[in-house]
DNA sequence: TACATATTTAAATTCATTACAATTTAATTT
DNA sequence: AAATTAAATTGTAATGAATTTAAATATGTA
């Protein structure tokens, strides 16, 4: 399985013209689901695209984002992010690390009679449990030194 | 019910100083449960308050998030929002008018095992029930007077 | 009153995102 | 093929919310 072509087959599927340009940012987000920022595929794509602009890549973005290929994540405090995972699932940023992690989980109807529901974002933050570890084990050696 | 005197109550349970501009910023949330930007608290502030500063609307939201008097609703593309309602609740946003609509919603617990959770957010945007009706009537019109 | 601490202020800066005009590339027509 | 049109890409400059900084002011306590 070829991320560049799967990611020409989608643009085709949606009807948009599949430049090098976007199957590339849409091939960087199908290999890297870690939610990257635009400056992450910036400089990734920049590489092999010297001179790729980072204009090119926000407007990329919106197009996918208009062709339901990408939803925005707009759970970082400064940077927006991108998946293109564009199931239903939740997602969790670490306060400490700041990596963002897809969770599973049904939601009941919300009381909204008469409003037409466009998009759902469920964002939760806290402690992976990666980091979560970490902390547990700096306590131990604290306790067991002194 | 006074809302100055519901912000300083509050202040004082939190051990917080209760000083003129805090009273005030929580009392304008307390009766404005419409979701305001630091721009909308600064603006209605100012009248009264001549020498007011937006940095101190910024450090006093700050500090309230802190102590668990507000949260921060991020939904909007450009501003944060604040919200004194503190329990849990979904915050739709229309993108027609963008007003904020609060709702409430009960989720399924995620699959986050070893994850220490500490804040939850459920944002839904879409058109809401106002806007919704005020479409559909201008394609009657339309429709009938061709 | 004097002192230390907490609060408030205003100006300057930061930085992700957008606007826009210019340029390049691709597709279509003559 | 040349000419025309349309679409995609680029770079610069502007935007504006949020933060940083340092100075000024107010407050509580001895």
């Amino acid at each position: 399985m070829d991320y560049i072509e799967a990611a020409q087959a989608l643009l085709q599927e949606k009807g948009v013209r599949a430049s090098t340009i976007r199957i590339n940012v849409l091939a960087y987000l199908l290999s890297h689901p870690t939610h990257p920022t635009v400056e992450h595929i910036y400089q990734a794509l920049r590489k092999s695209m010297l001179t790729l602009s980072k204009t090119t890549i926000y407007n990329t973005l919106d197009l996918f984002q208009q062709q339901n290929l990408v939803r925005v994540i707009n759970i970082d405090e400064k940077e927006m992010r991108y998946d293109a995972n564009t199931t239903e699932h939740g997602h969790f940023q670490c306060q400490e690390c700041k990596a963002i992690t897809d969770f599973t989980i049904r939601c009941s109807t919300p009381d909204l009679p008469g409003f037409q529901i466009a998009t759902r974002n469920i964002y939760y933050r806290g402690i992976c449990a990666e980091c979560q570890t970490k902390k547990e084990e700096l306590l131990n050696e604290k306790s067991n030194g002194n």
